[in-house]
DNA sequence: GTCTATACCCCGATAGAC
DNA sequence: GTCTATCGGGGTATAGAC
């Protein structure tokens, strides 16, 4: 049944490498994929602790609080790769308009290598999970709010000022939030190419 | 067990009423709020029948494919929803700016006054399904083209260019997609209410 | 920390009486 | 068309040996 057997790690605690990954960070790992592209409800523990080449056992040892637990840690990782990518994005020009154009095409070019399964780590399960699980829920919002920090900060570099920034940041994030969804949907890179050109109109005219 | 009977329809057929409708109508319409509310994962084909006031065998009578053949038919049917309400908003202004900003005020209101649980209603079902179940997917793209095609044609009456107003009126659907989104995670007006204002802005830049 | 086995429940789907 | 009963499988979660 198992392609894969599960392992006994001795090296537990080197860190750092590739090689060297804690079972609890492979389960985390495992589980933010899977969150991403199948969602909350779409993805069994099971599913999770075989991707991760864990036992079930495991799971539990490191999430006493289920699936709800570690769907709180998975959202959280996602939350760190999404903003890593955007973090990339955003030093890649001077120009905020520049930068969050270039952010729309990291973010197409992923969905489409993915076949366009990876997009937000967090939209799936965020809209299964609203008003269902608080702790979920709370975990997405503060990612939402993280990358829109992000975003506000580059703006506030590029001279807009502050409360401009806050606002026209939390735009940017819906607006690439929405047109990820789309672009999966209808497998296409046109709806973040052109979010990517109107949001740099947009902010072009503040500046 | 169950606090409501399945009913016998003897009216079949009347149609036109509130108070005459259709066993496969029943079925559609709460198939159609589960999925909004919890996603095509989320939601059980049990708890359809239980909410529709039908029975599990006339779910099978009508949706002999099962789920996925339900769900193509929820997702139909929350498209004409969301489009009454876009048109709705459409014909509040005739510019056509104003007029989108009508449909921001209408998404957020239907929002809060739901607690913040009836968003798009092909959001959540799209991603938890793209790549894995072509039909639904399929169901979800044309929903969203359809969408797009009523924003371009107010855009055009506006007195914008047909090029110009079909990608304006592709990234203010994406826009709006994912303010709503994150206006529901957030549980908060705002993020509806500032795309509101900035795709005014940006149409405007256009007219 | 890891692993197996299992309890208990609900899932989608079907069969067949009415 | 409507209804009940049920099948086989998978879901989350737990117990307890190692």
């Amino acid at each position: 049944m198992h392609t894969t057997k599960p392992r006994h790690d001795t090296t537990e605690g080197t860190e750092g490498g590739d090689a060297a990954v804690g079972t609890r960070d492979r389960i985390v790992r495992a589980a933010a994929r899977l969150l991403q592209r199948q969602g909350y409800e779409g993805t069994g523990i099971k599913q999770i602790a075989r991707d991760a080449e864990a036992t079930l056992g495991s799971v539990y040892h490191f999430f006493p609080g289920g699936k709800q637990e570690l769907a709180v840690a998975a959202i959280r990782h996602g939350e760190q790769e999404f903003a890593d990518m955007l973090r990339a994005g955003l030093a890649a020009d001077d120009d905020p308009a520049q930068a969050v154009v270039a952010c729309t095409l990291l973010l197409a070019t992923t969905l489409r290598e993915s076949d366009w399964t990876d997009g937000c780590p967090v939209a799936a399960t965020a809209l299964e999970t609203v008003g269902r699980a608080p702790d979920i829920q709370r975990a997405c919002a503060e990612a939402i709010g993280h990358w829109t920090d992000l975003v506000s900060d580059k703006l506030c570099d590029g001279g807009l000022a502050e409360d401009t920034a806050k606002e026209l940041a939390g735009a940017t994030i819906s607006t690439l939030e929405g047109a990820e969804l789309t672009a999966q949907v209808l497998r296409s890179e046109e709806p973040l190419l052109a979010a990517g050109r109107h949001l740099a109109r947009l902010i072009r005219t503040y500046q």
